[in-house]
DNA sequence: AAGTCCCGCAACCGCCGATTC
DNA sequence: TGAATCGGCGGTTGCGGGACT
């Protein structure tokens, strides 16, 4: 563990303390967040006496002295939620501890480091060797990122920090000109859910860029790996369309209004295995996406300048699907 | 028993976006 | 409008302690 230590990057921090945390000082930290809430963390640093800065006194509360907190070692149905949380949003901690409750990102993201990391590792080194499965989709890997670097209109790019893909429609629309751009994704042998989903998707509006139109907040949404989280409250404007394809074909088209909309279909199928899990049949379905054109037509209302789809088929939905203890029977949400 | 290695975890660092002035 | 400040986040560091030799 770190030494107390002084600071001395600058005069202001030549006072503040850094490295761990004594009693007295937690003591201090949570009487004072107790009596008074947080508020402003430099705030809260310099009322409670406390020679530390701001934003180490938030990441003490926020990791260690918080009451909700849940300490201890992951449990077995834990670590493969967040195996499966990770394969949904990569690297985003935040978003991922935010679905495990009374966990931290930085308790989940050293544990992924220290333990996952490593056993996902072993399990791709074993399966590699024994047998040609197909790659491993993370999304945060680089080597694959290399691999799909450049797959028909999908490209690598560094403007999202969470994603991998977005698509490029360059090479025949105008950017001044509004696109619609349908993806219509139908997961076959995929488990019904109660609201009777079949992770079949539909809708979306980008621009040229490829960034997401606000939907009023009920427009879908496609994560890192093509996961396709829907509807209420996920898909905001600015998202960014970053599906996880082995390949596209486009269909443009352009309607009375003179919009030009991209079509895309992809179909993923489940590959059978008894012995697999539920998790183990996402990876294989999200590992094993193609493409085709389909063209579809749905029921659409201008509104002003852009277009708005009614969702009109079944909508997957993470947040619905986190809901539904009944897929994670494992995992105590109390 | 002593030395070394390895691992887990707490905390820091640096960047970025949002907000305030 | 731009600078300053703040909060949030992911990546990284390095210490403590257990395992191993």
């Amino acid at each position: 563990m770190r030494k107390p230590e002084q600071c001395g990057k600058n005069n202001n921090s030549n006072k503040l303390r850094k490295g761990l945390w004594s009693p007295e000082e937690d003591e201090k930290l949570m009487n004072y967040i107790i009596n008074n809430g947080q508020g402003c963390w430099s705030d809260v640093a310099r009322n409670a006496s406390l020679q530390r800065c701001g934003k180490s006194c938030r990441l003490r509360w926020i990791n260690y002295l918080r009451p909700d907190l849940r300490r201890g070692a992951f449990s077995p149905q834990e670590e493969e939620l967040i195996i499966h949380l990770h394969s949904l949003l990569g690297n985003r901690w935040s978003q991922i501890a935010a679905r495990l409750p009374g966990r931290t990102d930085n308790e989940i993201k050293n544990f992924w480091n220290s333990t996952i990391k490593k056993r996902l590792k072993n399990i791709n080194i074993s399966t590699t060797t024994t047998s040609a499965s197909p790659k491993v989709c993370n999304p945060q890997s680089h080597e694959l990122n290399k691999d799909h670097n450049n797959m028909g209109g999908f490209i690598s790019t560094q403007h999202n920090q969470h994603a991998g893909f977005m698509p490029i429609f360059t090479s025949s629309l105008s950017s001044s000109m509004q696109t619609t751009i349908v993806n219509t994704i139908n997961i076959e042998g995929l488990p019904v859910l109660d609201h009777g989903l079949n992770m079949q998707v539909d809708g979306g509006y980008f621009n040229s860029t490829g960034q997401c139109f606000d939907d009023n907040n009920k427009g879908f949404y496609l994560e890192n790996d093509g996961i396709f989280g829907s509807v209420n409250n996920i898909g905001i404007e600015g998202d960014m369309f970053v599906p996880h394809l082995e390949s596209v074909n486009t269909t443009i088209t352009t309607d009375q209004n003179n919009h030009q909309r991209v079509v895309d279909n992809i179909t993923c199928k489940r590959e059978t295995n008894n012995n697999s899990t539920y998790f183990d049949d996402i990876n294989s379905i999200l590992n094993n996406c193609n493409v085709s054109n389909n063209k579809k037509s749905e029921n659409r209302v201008g509104v002003g300048n852009l277009f708005q789809e009614e969702l009109t088929i079944g909508e997957w939905d993470l947040e619905e699907l986190m809901k539904d203890v009944s897929y994670f029977p494992f995992v105590d949400f109390s």
